[in-house]
DNA sequence: CTTCTTGCAAAGCTTTTGCAGCACG
DNA sequence: CGTGCTGCAAAAGCTTTGCAAGAAG
């Protein structure tokens, strides 16, 4: 069967980009860490870990070359530096967080709930939507609880 | 008739703090290019016209305090810089944008139209919603006229 | 006086870039 | 060989901070 990396080795590939080590280890930090939000110097550290020799910078070009393949998604929650989330595959669109502002955890809502909403902004402002952003910030589950 | 800088300048006191003349045309720039997204280096040249001995660091400074008093909002766009959005008077949240990946348009919705989307993402995933980022990206209808 | 605010310059951070060397066909 | 990729260090932004001086009550 064939793997993620195998698919997204494809996709380096098709666009005439190599799947050097230092790049494969830097995407399979991602993939082990799916679920997290990392920042560059996040993903820096984690590759260390397995890879010591590898430079910041090659971290920086990875994940730059990654975003422009749409393999994985800038975001920016507005805390200083950017970060960096594996888009599902075959999504349309990027997926909705949930940003907690008294923990600061980060949530992540993969169904699209934004359909009819762009429907009405296509329509109503005559825009041709590619892509969104769609944060919330509010209190967690896991804070709500916490109060009780 | 109270003006709406009468009204920040109480919003200030309220928080004991004054608005002082470098305040007074930071504002002023704001509310003169509410339909922008002005960067803080944009805020500071602006303000300079006027006030030419304004130093960048109370620009800052100065934007710094309105977005802790929620009286502008403080985006980001992605392309580095932060950017500074005076909120509509009595606006709960935070209004939309339309971003466009042709010519750069930065285009604003002040109608809510997440209403919906938020009831089920605070019933679902049972977290409370204290304000929200949305933002899309796409073409503008300027370009899109410009191509037929 | 006392407290808050400012301007300037310096420092701090994240991110990008230049370049020589390396890898790999 | 040639092209692409890497690591290092330097450079380049944007933003924050330290500090002495100034403003305001």
């Amino acid at each position: 069967m064939e793997s993620r990396i195998d698919r997204i080795k494809k996709q380096l590939h098709s666009s005439s980009y190599k799947l050097t080590p230092q790049r494969e280890a830097t995407v399979r930090v991602l993939l082990e860490h799916e679920e997290d939000h990392l920042s560059a110097e996040d993903v820096y550290l984690l590759v260390k870990e397995k890879s010591p020799e590898i430079g910041l910078a090659t971290v920086y070009r990875t994940l730059e070359l990654l975003t422009e393949l749409k393999i994985v998604d800038k975001i920016n929650f507005g805390d200083g530096v950017s970060r960096y989330d594996l888009r599902q595959e075959g999504a349309a669109h990027f997926h909705h967080h949930l940003v907690c502002i008294e923990c600061g955890a980060v949530d992540e809502i993969q169904e699209d709930l934004l359909e009819d909403v762009e429907e009405v902004v296509e329509k109503r402002w005559h825009f041709k939507i590619k892509d969104h952003r769609l944060t919330f910030h509010g209190i967690c589950y896991r804070c709500q609880d916490k109060k009780k």
